[in-house]
RNA sequence: UGCGCCGUGGAGCAGCGGCUAGCUCGCCAGGCUCAUAACCUGGAGGUCGUAGGUUCGAUUCCUACCGGCGCAACCA
């Protein structure tokens, strides 16, 4: 057995002053998609988060509930993680940039980057809040005064900082852009990206004077670094740089970051000139994925007011939640999330398709059969099916998945295999055949039950509670644990088919209940 | 201002050089009754923002304009 090959995928980190959104909930689940999938196609996958906790608004607001930072972001830090558990997001590491790992990490890629040439102290000038008594930026800024204490006249000081020398690499950059095109993905930020980089880039600063909260620049005490330089290395800090050589030469280089497209340019600009620096090698592809807007067309984020996850989850589960994202937005592009959509599509294509095929199949199965359709030649139950390479079809599936394009493959799952099954029972009337010929009525119910299990697998990555009871309706001699995407090209070994699902009263419970008010939704 | 995106039947979206422009919801008619009043079949409804251009041929490429929007170095 050779070893099974590595996929290590990251999210971007959060910052943890206030909690989850719809918009980051968007780029999690986009991202655990992937993962899952990719666990299914044989990968070892590690699936890394975090929170993105040297800031200074962190410490600002640790102070302003009266905590030490460090209980603060560890509390946050808690939060966070349930809310990503009860959305199953199911990432393999969570870290806080807080923690020493990352530190450490951070410390002894700094230095390298210095040894290397690429650090020099000048002059930084910024406005200055004096009541604040922080350095302020262009976008902090209302009407060129400090929000909170607009009074205040700015000044305009100067510090002694560190920068990176960015502008150094651009040449490089383009180049490697140019090497390999599928480094930024979709192609659109791509283009942005390459046009940034050709209209030249200039110096970073990179480090910050007389901070209290924040990691330590190691050739200069009184520093401390700032952001992205500290925030980006969290990706190699959590796998072992610097702390566990071993480890981190096993998952890096990261195969896929998924990120805003709002931070593209960080993570496809800023980032390989930071690794190239400290002569790492660069990650494989950055995935900038767009943003979910409300319907009055604002932005889902902290500010506007916007819909808590959880108050979704909360009532109609994870998996529901799950598919809105994921059918309803384009993964590469914006998407629009409100509730009466959110109701329109959890009622045509959760209850009304998925559901209900699962409750007609299984009801039908016990009340002709008492669930137990007998022996049968595997190769008789494709018969749902209709014509076409279905080996094929589920080759495209499996392509558009892979790259992302979850909407799309959704889309053909529901209308080439719910749909498909739904016709087929319309076609073969097995509620009149039982009537006149009870074997072939096993029959067409041992096809429905193989019809269910090809939507389990192709669901798996989206849906994964729902998937498992499709799969665990019926006892399949193939462990669910281990199931491949492509097995759902092939039909089960299994010969005896016999139903396994709960029943209550003789039926499944409906595993989603129609929405019959939008009100059902809640509020945040 | 710079860079970029979008404008397709009532609503939301696909299509991105060429068979009768697709899909979901909604609407109308029929079928069926196993099922979460669900499911299946059929139908009405679009001169693909406007004006030019390239082409044998454009919703699809180019230009301009109108309208909506995003990003611009610490909101995914």
């Amino acid at each position: 057995m050779s070893e099974p090959p590595r996929f290590y995928i990251t999210t971007a980190i959060d910052y943890p002053n206030s909690r989850p959104h719809i918009g980051t909930a968007f780029e999690k689940i986009g991202a655990d998609v992937q993962a899952r999938f990719r666990r299914m196609e044989g990968y070892r996958v590690h699936f890394q988060m975090g929170n993105d906790e040297n800031t200074v608004k962190v410490s600002d607001r640790a102070a302003e509930l009266g905590l030490d930072p460090k209980r603060y972001v560890d509390e946050m830090a808690g939060q966070f993680r349930e809310v990503w558990d009860a959305l199953s997001v199911g990432y393999d590491d969570f870290i806080q940039t807080s923690e020493p790992r990352h530190q450490v990490g951070c410390q002894q890629f700094i230095q390298a980057v210095y040894d290397a040439g690429d650090i020099y102290k000048k002059a930084y000038t910024a406005p200055y809040c004096e009541g604040c008594e922080e350095f302020k930026t262009e976008r902090d800024l209302v009407e060129g005064r400090c929000p909170n204490h607009p009074q205040r006249t700015l000044k305009v000081l100067e510090e002694e900082n560190y920068f990176f020398r960015l502008s150094a690499y651009a040449e490089r950059l383009l180049a490697h852009y140019e090497a390999h095109p599928e480094f930024i993905q979709p192609e659109s930020r791509r283009n942005e990206i390459v046009s940034l980089v050709r209209s030249g880039l200039q110096d970073v600063s990179i480090t910050r004077k007389g901070m209290a909260w924040g990691i330590r620049v190691p050739f200069d005490e009184e520093q401390t670094i700032y952001v992205w330089f500290d925030a980006l290395l969290n990706y190699i800090t959590a796998v072992g740089y610097g702390s566990d050589p071993e480890r981190f030469g096993r998952w890096w280089p990261a195969d896929v970051h998924v990120i805003g497209k709002d931070i593209t340019r960080f993570h496809c600009a800023l980032w390989p000139a930071m690794l190239m620096s400290a002569g790492l090698p660069l990650p494989r592809q950055v995935f900038g994925h767009g943003f979910v807007y409300n319907k009055s067309g604002q932005k889902e984020s902290k500010s506007s007011g916007a819909t808590d996850p959880m108050s979704l989850v909360r009532i109609h589960g994870a998996d529901a939640f799950r598919y809105y994202f994921m059918r309803e937005c384009p993964f590469g592009g914006d998407g629009n999330f409100s509730e009466e959509r959110f109701a329109e599509l959890y009622n045509a294509d959760l209850a009304n398709n998925l559901g209900n095929l699962y409750s007609r199949t299984v009801a039908m199965c016990a009340k002709y059969f008492a669930g137990d359709l007998g022996e049968s030649d595997p190769e008789t139950r494709a018969g749902w099916r209709g014509s076409g390479d279905f080996g094929d079809w589920v080759d495209q599936v499996r392509e558009l998945v892979g790259s992302f394009q979850y909407n799309v493959a959704l889309q053909r799952i529901w209308l080439e295999v719910i749909d498909a099954a739904n016709r087929f029972i319309a076609e073969t009337v097995p509620f009149q055949r039982i009537k006149t010929d009870p074997e072939s009525t096993r029959q067409v119910l041992a096809n429905l039950a193989e019809a269910l299990r090809v939507v389990a697998i192709l669901i798996k990555p989206f849906l994964p509670t729902t998937a498992e009871r499709f799969y665990r309706a019926f006892e399949w001699e193939e462990p669910w644990e281990a199931v491949a995407y492509r097995d759902a090209a092939r039909v089960s070994r299994t010969r005896s088919v016999r139903l396994a699902a709960d029943l209550r009263d003789g039926k499944p419970a409906p595993l989603f209940p129609k929405i019959e008010a939008v009100g059902d939704t809640a509020r945040a």
